[in-house]
DNA sequence: TGCCCCCTGCAG
DNA sequence: CTGCAGGGGGCA
């Protein structure tokens, strides 16, 4: 599911809840989400959260660490020892469902009786116990993220011309930039005016100046809202992912330009968008206003 | 560098 | 029923 300001809001909303906590035990209802040694999470404390890319570290007390990968579906959803799930306004319904439910892989336990519920509907995303490490050598393949100070105009188009693949699959190559999913690269290839198909390297320098200003620009302006909340999480559907750990969907889902409005009008220029597969994924586009290069 | 695949569930 | 979904690993 969720693209780097996702996983930003499940960071920023988690860390006072889990902070300081002691983890006393982990039910792991379905295998493949979890690998490591449960004895070596037992009795441990939460020393803080970090983020790199899409993949979120849960720092333990003995240098070990949790690592959390969501992909499409995954969901951390605290709740306090009185198992009151502060759930959003927008989600009413969602007040009468118990924890755990069917799509509940992993439950943590903390030493003051609540818990921390993984969710995943597909069962795509995991939790690795690592140590730190291993979570070095497992992020070795990763490029800066995006927030970090190495993501850099001159980094960033430096890349670009080192490939002549369409720009909307380099944007989704997390060894180059850490962070950038579907909704972001088309809505930031929009706001740029440039074709998804455009050869990386045929993207001039203030072309890809741009492209880089509007990423950090939507990035930062989706975590300021909450981040995104898939159409398949609002109320009054069942919530699966995208929605903040304390239930309450995000907002950016107001905002998206191109991305999953096949058929809309441009907000720029009401050409209706035209959607097409990139490397198997959904590409949307404005054919008016994001021309190929000649 | 594209494809298929991992899964579940919903819309058409 | 088919196709689609914030991701990305493995494989020609």
């Amino acid at each position: 599911m969720p693209e780097l300001p996702e996983v930003e809001i499940v960071r920023l909303f988690l860390t006072p809840s889990l902070k300081n906590k002691t983890i006393v035990d982990l039910k792991i209802l379905t295998q493949k989400s979890f690998s490591g040694q449960t004895k070596k999470l037992i009795g441990q404390k939460i020393t803080r959260l970090s983020r790199h890319g899409k993949q979120l570290s849960i720092h333990l007390s003995n240098h070990h660490i949790l690592l959390v990968h969501l992909k499409m579906t995954g969901q951390l959803i605290y709740q306090d020892r009185h198992q009151k799930t502060i759930l959003g306004h927008a989600t009413p319904t969602l007040n009468q469902k118990t924890l755990p439910n069917r799509s509940t892989r992993l439950v943590f336990t903390f030493s003051d009786g609540s818990n921390l519920f993984f969710n995943d509907q597909r069962k795509f995303g995991w939790v690795r116990l690592l140590t730190i490490s291993q979570v070095k050598q497992f992020q070795s393949t990763l490029g800066p993220d995006l927030l970090s100070p190495q993501f850099t105009p001159t980094y960033f188009y430096r890349q670009l011309q080192l490939s002549s693949r369409p720009v909307k699959s380099l944007l989704h190559d997390q060894s180059r930039f850490a962070g950038i999913g579907n909704i972001y690269a088309n809505d930031a290839l929009f706001l740029a005016k440039i074709h998804p198909l455009t050869p990386a390297n045929q993207i001039s320098l203030y072309k890809s100046r741009l492209l880089h200003l509007h990423l950090l620009d939507i990035i930062n302006q989706s975590i300021q809202v909450g981040g995104s909340t898939a159409r398949d999480n609002q109320y009054p559907r069942p919530a699966t992912a995208g929605v903040h750990p304390d239930g309450t969907p995000g907002d950016n889902q107001y905002n998206f330009r191109v991305y999953q409005r096949a058929g809309d009008p441009c907000l720029l220029c009401s050409t209706p968008i035209t959607r097409l597969k990139i490397s198997g994924r959904s590409t949307f586009f404005c054919p008016h206003c994001q021309k190929p290069l000649k």
